[in-house]
DNA sequence: CCGCATTAGTTCAGCGCTGAACTATTATGT
DNA sequence: ACATAATAGTTCAGCGCTGAACTAATGCGG
């Protein structure tokens, strides 16, 4: 049932152990399918403010590090410095974003946040919050601790 | 210091909980984290087999459900049906998979690997599985599952 | 100082995915 | 039986992201 039943070249009937059986395996794809559903839920959450996900990505991570500059966003991200250079002017058209050169290394932008900027990922942030806690209402306090504990240790474990 | 304090219109200073001070926000971020860096790693290692991991999502789903239709596999990787019918020609023309007309309904066009398809298939899915016991062996088995538990919790509460 | 490597940012072709409009086929209600 | 709705798949413009090639500014060794 579980199994796969095979007749190879040799004509012998093997039994090979599929992915799906493996408890590890499965428990990644678990992991693997909650983040792609969270991602088309907060999605839409946020479509009434007018932004994407992406976006607001952006707004919030200069939100707690006001004047970083494009390149360590970028790397907070885990995206390509491109990626920040196409995104960029269009917040800044939308005046959310600003984008002053570093005083004293004329090849860097450090990026603030407008008046409206802050308020718009106020607003998002609540969003945001509401919906994970919404989300992780079915887990303990203690439960939840515990994914993000080991979640942690993972991504150490990966980083090298 | 983990609070904000600010001035309001009216003149009050007002100390706001920032969502990064929340462990439900910060643990969920621990997940999305991992998540992104997961794509990456594993990204690289498909690599020397010429695929991308679109291309293993659909070739591993015919394989564990072989003659399932577009749409079905749509599904399962929770993406538009437009996107198989952009990625199938491509997996057909390197003759990884093939496409039956059902019989009965002629609109449904069911999937299956040819065995080429089928084998790279299984160097990829060994790929998969040595890569995320790898990962996961920073978990204890108990701890693995307790994380996949919670997550198809998760899951299922977000489904509705 | 000068040459060369490094770093920050930009541009662009390419690609995967979306969402809407479209065709073709099948199911349904009266 | 026939009109209408529903379903499977395709096509296409648009968009975010990548990775490589590029510009501009800075750092550094001799």
């Amino acid at each position: 049932m579980n199994k796969k039943q095979e007749v190879d070249d040799t004509g012998f009937v093997e039994t090979q152990t599929l992915p799906w059986d493996l408890p590890r395996f499965r428990n990644w794809i678990a992991v693997a399918r909650i983040h792609a559903l969270w991602k088309k839920v907060f999605s839409e959450a946020l479509a009434p403010l007018g932004i994407q996900v992406a976006h607001y990505d952006v707004l919030a991570n200069i939100f707690h590090t006001p004047g970083l500059t494009q390149q360590a966003l970028a790397e907070k991200l885990l995206v390509g410095r491109s990626a920040m250079s196409m995104l960029l002017p269009e917040l800044e058209r939308r005046e959310l974003v600003e984008r002053r050169s570093d005083e004293t290394d004329r090849r860097v932008r450090r990026l603030w946040l407008t008046p409206t900027g802050e308020a718009l990922t106020r607003k998002a942030m609540a969003i945001h919050v509401a919906r994970i806690e919404a989300m992780m209402t079915v887990l303990s306090d203690a439960e939840c601790d515990a994914v993000g504990e080991m979640m942690r240790r993972v991504a150490k474990a990966l980083e090298s």
